[in-house]
DNA sequence: TGATAATAGTTGTATATGCAACTAAACCAA
DNA sequence: TTGGTTTAGTTGCATATACAACTATTATCA
């Protein structure tokens, strides 16, 4: 079997480009903001005020990523913290007004970047495409202990 | 449009799991390589003594990812670089016996390894999959002026 | 030929990532 | 209640990534 006929070194470019057009079009339109930094708002948006652990988890990624891109966007501006009453442990992030600002700027931009993404596509290759990335991704989690992070 | 049901974040999660299992295979074999590592071994495997800025151009990465890349891998004495006889500027990156050494141990892993993650997928789907990535790389290029890496 | 442009690689700066080890708080069980 | 365990978050260390600015060398063309 030639690597190059396998589905691992296609996602990988696929995603490297990806990366590479959603920072091209944040630089083009003025957007202060990394990849990285827009799910997490895009998260806010859809649940402010989560402790730093949950977010950890919805965005699928290590605990001490999270902590740094936390204090990233504190800095910026973007997002700011406060001690959970109930547990002094937990720091709950909320959204700024500045972070609120930023992402609503962004959001029509990134909704027609994703409109094109998909263009000449039809939905049912979409889904199609989508279920063979789920198996995949069971593939994946049936070889390894620490990779599986649930499948939505 | 439901992010969710779009290819983008399904794309960077298989990715990013994957990136997980082969970190985790390369522990649990005591194999010392990062998966950028591997891919560069292998390429090296494929063509030896070749200028970094090839390589960079075969392994679709920045030319100072690269150069760090490479610094990297000589410290650890996979790798050693001459310079050029022809162009004094370039520098040829070519295997050591430990290089060759490592990557011979990981073949039948990586072999094994990619084999499963085809499993339970026909010929078909896979092709199919790879087509339609193919189209989305196009889309993205189509909206970019530098993310056009070369469709092979 | 000689000035200018292009090319190969490096360094500075910034972001993101993850493992291991740590602190502090909360939980739990004897 | 108290002592061990779990949990939330941080810090140290290492890797990977990319843009901008830089050096050194080569190529171009007037």
């Amino acid at each position: 079997m030639e690597l190059k006929n396998t589905l691992g070194p296609w996602l990988g470019k696929t995603t490297k480009m990806l990366a590479c057009l959603v920072s091209e079009t944040f630089q083009k339109n003025n957007i202060d903001l990394t990849r990285e930094q827009w799910v997490f708002l895009l998260k806010l948006h859809q649940k402010d005020g989560i402790p730093q652990n949950e977010v950890a988890f919805i965005t699928e990624r290590d605990k001490t990523s999270l902590a740094r891109l936390v204090k990233t966007m504190e800095r910026k501006g973007l997002i700011k913290r406060k001690i959970s009453t109930t547990d002094k442990r937990s720091k709950l992030v909320c959204l700024t007004d500045e972070g609120r600002k930023i992402f609503k700027k962004s959001k029509p931009i990134m909704q027609q970047m994703i409109k094109n993404l998909q263009s000449g596509l039809t939905e049912e290759e979409v889904r199609n495409t989508i279920n063979i990335l789920k198996k995949f991704q069971e593939n994946i989690m049936n070889q390894s202990t620490n990779c599986g992070i649930t499948i939505k």
